[in-house]
DNA sequence: GTCTATAAGCGGATAGAC
DNA sequence: GTCTATCCGCTTATAGAC
């Protein structure tokens, strides 16, 4: 299946970062050839050095451009302008959609943080704590308010996250449960873990 | 180094589960290779396959291993005769307590689900289902005696979970929280989370 | 932009000496 | 139980033709 005449470069950039992020999300980075890739994409393993230089480029460039997403579409809910309760609300209905529409970055995101080199580490590393930093301001703005009763802030913010994320590792479309159910389960849970008041209706 | 006389095979086991361990957890089972286990271990590659016939039987060791002593160390806890709230103080405290010493065993039991080969992955996904059945049935029976405001046993257990594992991926044992200190806010953050009546000491 | 060909080395695993 | 030597396939990455 070589089309070297009709070859169209932003279609191959655009196949080459939805392969790579499936089989890093599938099998793991060190698990996954430049061949393999290649492959599925459709081209020769060569024809991948012309969207980058190397391996671990590709992998933090999916990791970087993902951090960068998120961070955006999180700002442009402007939660600063909701209550704490309701910007926690929205906080976690923000997260699980966001999540679970897209498995694969949020799984290679945390399991392929130790494949990166040092400076591309640090970069995904400041994005992450920027994210983290958005959840803290809420709850610390709950703590401050006595909306919530919350021993550590930053201990309950690295909770309320893992559980979040970790809807990720056993959400089902067609599971027991809708994702409108979900949300509410989670709304409920987190609301109550820091100690809010019974809420009012979503 | 070479000790051809003098070699000692319990020894060399003990280290090669050690030293693999440690490697698979740093860097990922498929960034490691049998060279590397047996350089930082003291033999040369070949010894390494008088004590697993491959690779891939290594990491399943490892794995099925952990989750094993897992579970017997809890049931050595006879939670059952404990009432509910106590039960899920005992878990949380337990599930802390045994995840924070053993790091390198969490992380690869987590990570390196994906490069088990189906028949071993099977094993230990039935090991994992029935540490979760554990925490579950807590839930179920403080849930039975309204003791538990919970929106769903499943959601919430598997939220739980997430939220106590969680702690391994940023807990230090010189940070600023003591262990016994985060145990604390785990417990009032677990019993806030399902709706328990404000708690007794622990 | 893609191909083919190839460099140079590492991978898991095995055989047979000691 | 460990070593040395080895098979051979697969790895990342590059060079140069088209």
């Amino acid at each position: 299946m070589a089309r070297t005449t009709g070859s169209n470069g932003e279609e191959t950039a655009r196949r080459i970062d939805e392969v790579a992020l499936k089989l890093f999300a599938q099998k793991g980075y060190a698990a996954v050839s430049m061949r393999e890739i290649a492959r599925e994409v459709g081209v020769q393993a060569g024809a991948l050095y012309n969207y980058s230089p190397n391996k671990q480029d590709l992998l933090a460039r999916l990791m970087i451009e993902h951090m960068e997403a998120l961070l955006s579409a999180w700002d442009a809910q402007n939660p600063s302008l909701l209550s704490p309760l309701d910007a926690l609300k929205a906080f976690v209905l923000f997260h699980i959609r966001y999540h679970v529409e897209r498995p694969d970055h949020v799984f290679i995101s945390y399991m392929e943080l130790r494949n990166l080199e040092a400076e591309n580490f640090a970069k995904v590393e400041e994005l992450r704590r920027q994210y983290e930093a958005a959840l803290k301001a809420i709850l610390k703005r709950g703590s401050i308010d006595h909306l919530f009763n919350i021993a550590d802030v930053h201990v309950t913010a690295m909770a309320i996250l893992a559980q979040l994320t970790g809807v990720t590792t056993w959400y089902r479309a067609k599971g027991r449960l809708s994702q409108s159910k979900i949300e509410e389960i989670y709304t409920q849970l987190v609301c109550q873990s820091v100690g809010a008041q019974p809420s009012e209706e979503v």
